[in-house]
DNA sequence: ATCCGTGAGCTTTTT
DNA sequence: GCTCACGGAT
């Protein structure tokens, strides 16, 4: 009956939708009204919300009326790409896909005047807003080493992911941490608002304030978005939650979300799992679809991550079953520490790549911490595996190019004074922070903007009149170039304006490999505008800016490459590998310490650890090590109760240096802390490494070679000073003559 | 203003 | 083990 009914429907539905099972049909095929897609690891979601969209065009559905909103900019990418090839890329180019952030930006750009703000406001990332708070800190008085600046930024933006303003926060705050954190929310409020400026958060709560306060702009969306689609929906926080509400209320409002509970590993950023479990609550008329059938893991895979996701209580009703084979065990592999778990991967890699025919990019190394990435790394470089770190530090988290992007910003936002404050010394330009603070009172004092205040230093009798026309000299130039800004290429003007500020010559003048390495990557940065200027309609450098603020590492990966990827849990999500090694499976590094008492927490590492599993297609690896160094500190530690969660004869204990029964069993022998510590690592002899300490005082003449960890090589020229007074004059070839104090500069000799 | 050493905190995870 | 703010010294 059921059957016959798809069948009838199939009849009438294109080509490509035939390749979809039942359920994926039912999912792709429902277009109207509100539904929820429950969307098990490997169960096709992608293709089906890609089928989707493509019956949605392939119907007429204009592409401008279609949105999809993702969490990740890869995952957007990823579905416009595989919609252009279903239906071109002309039409693929014009549905709404992206983050909720660039989405929202996006839509705020145009609208922003109706908010109060100009349409070339300034994003700021979680660095830019944490400097903020610290500054806010420090002018209402608090002291950075009694309240963690980190701690206060994270429940500012907790409350305004929770839709909660400062108003509200303050009058509620309870305890004198609370009523301390609400005036400094107050405060870095004001102040992105003086700036022009947005955090993360606001670009969500805007969109909802927008959306309240201009009926009339929600309709003109709510007309324009007909078909909505949300990814991941289980990850979606308050904010969030509420914008797709109010988008789908209007009178198209098809709705379609797709998600999975038990994937849901971001409620530490404010996700709300209720959002997903509640759906059917919001939307009554909601059809149901449950995507069960897994398409990427063995049966041994599968049967781990079900033992595993079955010690959580709170979860939507689904099994995921599969017709792949049952495929090889999962190896537990035991080591003594970090380093030899890192080599038993590595050997596991190879002998992999030997009889299975693998290449490296069909391994992935997956942690929970990124910095568990080091003794990894060291590994495959030592074996020359090629490798690739997915994540981590990112490009644009670096000095020289925040300091790129804050010129930029600065260009096209002059009121943003953060940026002002970031870039005024770089490179010096004798301004100290006895003048700012005294530009910054007259700017309060006449309520303009900083930027605007350095224009006028000339008439601050309070500072020195050097620092005024250092001041006036630098806001000329900018001012040069924002007169010109419209009617020259952005990547010229942008390219101009980076010469004129003087900070590419300083990083060339330096030379130094690292100066050298960060002239680079300003290179790089503007070599990306150029890019975005051949790709982009109409490009400009707002557009630029817009975009850079909220693409992360993560979304440049390059996965073409034939690397291993070794990447954090979370950074994994959404993709899959035919071989997969979880590393550090130990009590307090995963599930994370502070998760280990905490019932609720521990819900969420046990979903990260099945989100960890569900990667893996052929084979799945857990390693473990007894010991390995945190913190800089040589820390023991049991294997993880997760391990354990997945039933005898699922696993297989490759046995290391020692056997994984040895120290299940309980150990006749406990590790005693007190008895001298084995041997670690290939131990230094005593003398070699007593020969390694340098004598306190390195025996200078003049005419020796020493080296200065800044300065690098250069020539003693003279000595003088005697004990803690002893100074050397020293030429160093690109620096030119230094007088150093033997103290505090350690010259090493130069044999 | 700039350079250096010190000590605290950090390691969850990200748009 | 690393990074960053801070303080002391020049």
């Amino acid at each position: 009956m059921k059957l016959q009914l798809v069948k009838q429907a199939a009849g009438e539905l294109p080509d490509f939708l035939k390749g979809l099972n039942p359920e994926q049909l039912k999912a792709a095929a429902t277009t109207e009204g509100p539904l929820l897609i429950i969307a098990g690891a490997g169960s096709g979601k992608t293709r089906v919300v890609t089928f989707r969209i493509a019956y949605l065009l392939d119907k007429g559905i204009a592409p401008y009326n279609i949105l999809a909103l993702t969490f990740t900019n890869k995952a957007a990418h990823e579905m416009k790409e595989r919609i252009a090839t279903m239906v071109g890329d002309s039409t693929s180019s014009k549905v709404w896909a992206g983050t909720f952030h660039s989405i929202f930006a996006r839509i705020l750009r145009s609208e922003a005047e109706h908010l109060g703000y100009s349409p070339s406001f300034s994003i700021y990332d979680s660095d830019d807003s944490l400097s903020i708070v610290r500054a806010v800190m420090n002018t209402l008085g608090v002291s950075q080493q009694q309240v963690p600046p980190q701690g206060v930024r994270s429940r500012i933006s907790s409350a305004k992911n929770q839709m909660i303003g400062w108003q509200r926060y303050a009058a509620e705050a309870g305890n004198i941490l609370e009523k301390q954190t609400g005036q400094i929310y107050e405060e870095y409020e004001k102040r992105l608002r003086l700036n022009n400026a947005m955090d993360f958060d606001d670009l969500l709560i805007n969109i909802i304030n927008l959306f309240r306060n201009f009926p009339e702009i929600l309709k003109k969306y709510q007309d324009r978005f007909r078909y909505i689609h949300v990814d991941e929906y289980q990850d979606t926080n308050r904010a969030q939650y509420m914008a797709i509400k109010m988008l789908a209320a209007g009178q198209h409002g098809n709705l379609c979300v797709v998600g999975d509970d038990a994937q849901s590993i971001y409620k530490w950023r404010g996700a709300d799992i209720r959002n997903i479990l509640d759906f059917q609550n919001d939307y009554p008329d909601a059809a149901v679809v449950r995507l069960e059938q897994n398409y990427r893991s063995t049966k041994t895979i599968l049967s781990a991550a079900d033992d595993v996701i079955g010690n959580n209580r709170k979860q939507l009703a689904k099994k995921l079953w599969t017709d792949n084979p049952q495929g090889a065990k999962i190896s537990v592999l035991p080591a003594r520490d970090d380093r030899e778990e890192a080599d038993m991967i590595l050997k596991a890699v190879r002998s992999e790549m030997n009889e299975n025919f693998l290449a490296p990019k069909d391994f992935a190394i997956l942690y929970r911490t990124n910095a568990q990435s080091q003794a990894l790394e060291d590994s495959l470089r030592r074996a020359a595996v090629p490798y690739t770190i997915v994540g981590g530090v990112s490009f644009y988290k670096r000095k020289e190019v925040k300091d790129t992007v804050a010129y930029l910003r600065l260009l096209v936002n002059p009121n943003d004074s953060e940026s002002l404050l970031r870039v005024i010394n770089e490179p010096p330009r004798g301004i100290g922070a006895t003048s700012i603070q005294h530009i910054r009172t007259f700017a309060d004092e006449r309520n303009i903007s900083l930027f605007e205040a350095f224009a006028h230093a000339n008439e601050i009798t309070t500072i020195q009149k050097r620092a005024a026309v250092a001041a006036q000299t630098f806001t000329q130039m900018v001012q040069r170039f924002i007169d010109i800004k419209d009617d020259i290429p952005p990547t010229e003007l942008a390219v101009s304006f980076m010469e004129a500020t003087g900070l590419l010559r300083m990083l060339k003048d330096e030379n130094t490999e690292e100066s050298l390495d960060r002239w680079n990557n300003v290179q790089r940065l503007l070599s990306n505008i150029a890019e975005m200027t051949a790709r982009e309609e109409n490009p400009s450098l707002e557009a630029f800016l817009q975009q850079i603020a909220l693409v992360s590492d993560t979304d440049e990966a390059d996965t073409t490459k034939n690397r291993v990827a070794l990447m954090t849990m979370h950074a994994a999500k959404g993709l899959e590998f035919p071989v997969v090694f979880i590393a550090g499976m130990e009590q307090g590094l995963f599930p994370m310490g502070r998760a280990e008492n905490n019932a609720e927490e521990t819900e969420e590492e046990r979903r990260l650890f099945y989100v960890g599993i569900t990667r893996a297609r052929q084979k799945l690896y857990l390693s473990h090590a007894e010991r390995r160094f945190r913190f800089g500190e040589l820390v023991f530690s049991q294997p993880s109760r997760f391990v354990g969660e997945i039933r005898q004869e699922l696993l297989e204990v490759k046995a290391g240096t020692m056997s994984f029964q040895q120290r299940q069993a309980p150990p006749k022998q406990q590790v005693d802390f007190k008895a001298p510590r084995q041997p670690f690592f290939d131990e230094i002899p005593k003398d070699d490494f007593i020969s390694q300490v340098p004598p306190k005082q390195p025996k200078l003449r003049v005419g020796i070679k020493v080296k200065h960890a800044q300065f690098g090589v250069g020539t003693v020229q003279g000595l003088s000073g005697e004990g803690s007074k002893a100074q050397a004059v020293v030429y160093f070839p690109t620096f030119g003559k230094k007088h150093l104090m033997l103290e505090y500069a350690k010259l090493q000799v130069m044999g």
